[in-house]
DNA sequence: CACTCAACCGACTTATTAAGTAGGAATTAG
DNA sequence: CTAATTCCTACTTAATAAGTCGGTTGAGTG
């Protein structure tokens, strides 16, 4: 579960616009209260308007939004915007073999929980779980 | 879930030994038969041996085995070995707090399945489980 | 219009980690 | 003694991540 500073901010900047009331925020308050480095924050803001996960108002009481209501944003989206496609799992020879349908399996996991919690629940601090059973 | 090539490596090659006979595999032959760089792979079994989860023999018929059973090493085993401590999961600021809990539960349920896994599992291509059901 | 605020943009630099290599010394079997 | 094989530290190179720079463009305000 290997995380980039990249996505995290992006992350954190998206949860920061879901909890703000309706209008734009500029890139300099979330930077503030988030505590990531302006520029950087720039640029990933670009990459998450680009995307379409967002948009944004230039010049005096200018700023961002997000593009869809924060219930209708999931984690996997954001992440899917900033990571990109992940590597397809490759095969292996000799014994380890099996070793490739466990990654597959977690991976598969991860994505549907990521798939689940959406930018209201972070926002609204309600997660859609309880606890995790195991299969 | 973010893996390196060298952890790739190390379970690789004791997923090898595990379905090995009883009895010294050389280097040479995990190298070959799992594709891996000869002197990195070296590299790597040095630290599996030091963490005492598999022993050696020097000079001719020499080479490496389990330390234990294969049905009482994991995945987990293996992984912490490599990679040492997960780095502890940080709080956030503003609204993206709930973000760790996030984190914390997927590393939780990833913790889990990796350490149900042994390498008996992997070498026999049984896994202790049929599909993954959700919380 | 002039001024200010804030987003926009690509390219660039630096830091960190991962991956892999080198050159031998030590041990064991025959 | 010789050959096989592990053992060990340190080094080099490659890749990726993190963060910076210098400015341009557009929107609102007096």
């Amino acid at each position: 579960m290997r995380i980039s500073a990249r996505t995290q901010y992006a992350l954190r900047a998206v949860a920061e616009l879901a909890a703000a009331p309706p209008g734009p925020v500029p890139a300099e308050r979330i930077a503030t209260v988030q505590d990531i480095p302006r520029r950087f924050l720039d640029n990933i803001l670009l990459q998450l308007r680009r995307a379409g996960l967002i948009e944004s108002q230039r010049g005096p009481d200018g700023g961002y939004w997000l593009a869809r209501p924060a219930m209708e944003i999931t984690l996997a989206d954001v992440i899917l915007v900033i990571e990109g496609v992940p590597p397809r799992g490759e095969r292996f020879p000799g014994a380890a073999g099996p070793l490739a349908d466990v990654w597959t399996a977690l991976r598969a996991f991860e994505d549907r929980t990521l798939s689940e919690i959406t930018l209201a629940h972070i926002a609204s601090g309600t997660l859609p779980f309880d606890g995790m059973r195991h299969p």
